[in-house]
DNA sequence: CTGAAACCTGAACCGGGATTCAACTTCGGT
DNA sequence: ACCGAAGTTGAATCCCGGTTCAGGTTTCAG
């Protein structure tokens, strides 16, 4: 976790350098917190101690255990689109870069488990941070899309069901092959699914 | 909320008919607290007093708060199931049948917005059966694929990917169209998603 | 009718953990 | 050097709700 520290709104800004060591510790240390028990289950002094601060440090930069858990969702949002954007250039068309941002989302969740239990079980703790998730997800693979529609790669009417649509697959694929368990390769199932995309179910 | 009080196994079983009444006043009590609240806000105190019935008699049914809850995953899972499966048949082929099925249930989904505050909120409160629930879901829709190869409707190459695949497409659309907002017919929705499957996203 | 099992009641118990705060230490600019 | 601001500390406070239980009421088989 090397996150920018500027990308957690929601905290008190620390006007120190000793300040912003701080912060980030209770950042990664909520991170895994979180990660490893959940919301509900997660302590505010069990992440001051993984921090190894005093309890009422974290209180100096959070109001509230909601509070980094919101922090933390924007974090891993930024996160995800920031590891799967770049694999999504230097692919042949608009279909096969879903295919690629698959196969990198599903890497993403091998190497950061944590990340259902933060941004999906933000549904349950903070609703708006997860639709605000999710929605610009979507609005990210339609523009995408239509880009590739208007060069002829995908089809004309291509709209938000279809963004929903994909943005599920992904999520419940990479549960299911990237957090729960690791078999299988993760451009196999991309290419499974890119199939699936180019071409539909029809034999 | 009508469910056979004997579907919610986890619950100590009720001897008189007085025992099943009440059994079942609690049962939909928490159904709505949960629904409404979520697993965490919810309150056993508030259970029993939605049912009209003392704090004590809950105990007289479940061992705990998580009893509960897992006997109403149960249920629900039971009932999205029952409500599914007639619309399947009489449609023209295996393909049309999974549009059908996610037609359905956004209905199911437009008419119990409690279903996401139960199912899914059970992958952070109780995993197995939130696992139980989704695989036998994918199990069905593979199922119902691969019998559809047999009979050349769908490609030969069906897998459990492909049932993953479809159950989080279905249950992110379920999400946005069913319980957050009502915008777009069931059909449209469930149109657009098939066409997709059947001839995918190619021009 | 009757007695034992089943059921119901709600006040009291209890543990856990989020949040507060007043005293103390460190930092950084002058 | 010095001082005000920034940061740190952890014991104490506070609240909340899940669970227990001893005593009463209802049911129903015989």
């Amino acid at each position: 976790m090397d996150e920018a520290v500027s990308a957690t709104a929601g905290a008190r800004v620390p006007r120190t350098e000793r300040g912003r060591r701080t912060l980030r510790l209770i950042l990664d240390a909520a991170a895994a917190e979180f990660g490893e028990r959940g919301f509900h289950e997660a302590g505010i002094s069990r992440i001051t101690q993984r921090a190894g601060v005093a309890l009422g440090t974290f209180y100096t930069y959070f109001d509230s255990k909601e509070a980094v858990f919101t922090a933390l969702v924007r974090d891993m949002s930024m996160q995800v689109r920031d590891h799967v954007a770049p694999r999504l250039s230097g692919t042949a068309d608009a279909i096969a870069a879903e295919g690629a941002g698959l196969e990198a989302f599903i890497g993403f969740a091998r190497a950061h488990k944590e990340i259902y239990r933060i941004i999906d079980e933000a549904e349950f703790v903070d609703q708006a941070s997860f639709r605000t998730h999710y929605q610009s997800t979507v609005d990210r693979i339609v523009t995408r899309l239509r880009r590739g529609a208007a060069r002829g790669e995908v089809r004309e009417d291509i709209g938000e069901v279809h963004g929903w649509a994909i943005v599920g697959m992904n999520v419940f694929l990479g549960l299911r092959y990237g957090v729960w368990n690791e078999d299988g390769a993760p451009e196999e199932i991309a290419g499974t699914v890119n199939a699936m995309l180019r071409d539909g179910l029809k034999p």
